[in-house]
DNA sequence: GAATTTCTGATTTACGTACCTCAGAACTCG
DNA sequence: CGAGTTCTGAGGTACGTAAATCAGAAATTC
């Protein structure tokens, strides 16, 4: 069977005492006695139970979520997210507490990362607003030794552990791509939409939108951002009437929220051919217009996903055990009309 | 803090064994006993930790994973993750053991489940072949009360719990689609290329494949399926002649292994503008030429996640406790140049 | 109403590790 | 060589749950 640390002090010829010093670092072990126990260790293959260990320590793993009081689907998705980890948590020896701040308000922002600090929690997660305010407040957590993660947004150069959230230069490069190659020869120019150039994902998605455009389609012409500020009503009229102003239209990039606005003023688009179009984040009406052919291709970034991995960093940088990289790199989905979940 | 047993026994006027009878469903408690235990449990919100509870157990999940001995570089990676998860499930009371069989060999692969279903293991996950006789196999492991999970190919009628791995029809429609987008207007038939197609996999993506093509690019020429027997040189052998005897071919659809081959073809290729080319399986190979240009997309199945997910189900399904859903369908992901990981 | 059966409570041990105390052995230093 | 220091062993308790035993209470049967 598995060994055990009795097993290992009966190999070594020690106490349960002495390889319980060695195990867990404490002084009081001579090197000679302390090579025997991990010559016995190495040799009987024995490695520690978690769970035992974590009962033994009456550990309570303790982590804050912090997020912003948005109300679109996708931070709705991210908190019912939250919520559902939370839930399962609980039977893992594992408090998770979930915290809403006004959105884009960074003093907001400063004071919930203070105010969870205060608690001493193992770990905070927050989606971050990129100013350096919020990296001195994430960093004065990391001085108090709290594992701080990143989510969805990150926050350079700061000393967060890991960012749970999807790279979105490459993710305008993808959108880019395709956008390009759907179209083909089709003329026309494409114009790209954006929640606000203020917030640093829809920024770095136009970026990189921007650069591929510019390196293999520079024939096609890119029109001046629309930004919807991630409503769809604004965002619908703004599409409205590019579509009036230009009716040879012939791709949009949709690289922010309000979708439903931009799909409905595709729905009352008329009788041309209508344009390309990619946008953000599979929700119920992107997943419809993507289903009904009034798009072409939805980049998506599972909120699941983020919330998950999130907690695993947090777990394992409390734990000072490893992560599975591969498995903590949030991938681009991309929905075509054929791969739809 | 956390309720523990004590609390419930305390709150409810009863006594620890009783609490334990009603929790485990034992036997010996009378109705209106059970419900003050169960409105105790309600009130104090109790939920089980189950780290003491399997080790007050003394469980070790078992899982058997039976992989065919295929060298190709998919097969490899899979190994290679259940070597990984074998090594971190220890610290956890996982057993995981890996069985190699020969690849496409029924009745060694029945002798395989049938030989680890006698050492009674608390799950097996296996690389299905679609045959009766292996359906009856994994069947008869389900009546002994193993949890049975197939990976990366399916058993269709089994009473297997799970399939961990990818819609091979919707990724072929995704091959399709991708592949007639990205042609355009561009001129000329299309080549399907297979590793098999006896193997159930290539055979479904190629349907998918097909379906999409005559649905929505109806003019396109698809000339007839080339077998590759997932071999490289074979492989480049055949993309060789094809290109030589279709100058116009526009573009190539791999819907198996043996992509060293393609590559090597397209890339001695010559003077003409290269067909378009979709392929699958993200491998060292395929993740360069994708970046060299050489091909235009590929799609990929995650061997890591698929691994950890058929982990996680087959632990689920021996607490009889619930997965989450969406953590463990297997996407399809779609990698361009601008989105390599 | 006695005998039997079924239920319930109290108590105990176990799982594997952490961590504490205390006593005694083995060193070090002057 | 004695005093002090540093190591080591022995033994215990604790974590939260499972599961066993045994005795007593309540319900059922004859």
């Amino acid at each position: 069977m598995k060994p055990t640390v009795h097993d290992i002090a009966a190999h070594a010829g020690v106490s349960l005492a002495t390889v319980d010093r060695v195990l867990n670092g404490r002084a009081g072990v001579r090197p000679a006695t302390r090579e025997k126990v991990e010559a016995a260790i190495e040799a009987l293959g024995f490695v520690r139970d978690v769970a035992a260990a974590n009962l033994a320590k009456g550990r309570v793993y303790s982590f804050v979520f912090i997020l912003p009081a948005n109300d679109n689907s996708f931070m709705q998705a991210l908190r019912a997210e939250v919520q559902a980890a939370a839930e399962r948590g609980r039977r893992e020896r594992m408090s998770l507490v979930m915290r809403d701040v006004p959105a884009f308000d960074i003093a907001a922002l400063v004071a919930a990362l203070d105010d969870a600090g205060r608690d001493r929690p193992d770990g905070v997660a927050f989606v971050a607003i990129d100013a350096p305010e919020v990296r001195a407040a994430a960093d004065r957590l990391v001085e108090q030794g709290i594992a701080v993660v990143t989510l969805v947004s990150d926050l350079s150069g700061s000393r967060r552990v890991h960012f749970a959230g999807i790279d979105n230069i490459a993710a305008g490069r993808t959108a880019g791509t395709l956008l390009g190659r759907f179209l083909g020869g089709r003329p026309g120019p494409v114009l790209p939409l954006a929640g606000s150039l203020m917030v640093r994902d829809h920024r770095e998605r136009l970026e990189g939108f921007g650069s591929v455009m510019a390196e293999r389609f520079a024939a096609r012409a890119i029109l001046p951002v629309l930004e919807g500020r991630d409503d769809p009503v604004e965002t619908g009229r703004l599409v409205q009437e590019a579509l009036l102003a230009h009716p040879d239209l012939a791709g949009i990039y949709s690289a922010g929220a309000g979708n439903r606005g931009l799909i409905r003023a595709l729905q009352a688009g008329g009788s041309g051919v209508r344009p390309v179009v990619i946008v953000h984040e599979l929700t119920g009406a992107t997943r419809d217009a993507l289903a009904q052919d009034l798009i072409d291709g939805v980049l998506n970034q599972d909120a699941g996903h983020e919330v998950r991995s999130a907690i695993r960093v947090l777990k394992a940088e409390t734990d000072r055990s490893a992560v599975v990289a591969a498995q903590e790199r949030i991938r681009i989905d991309i929905f075509l009309k054929d791969n739809l979940p």
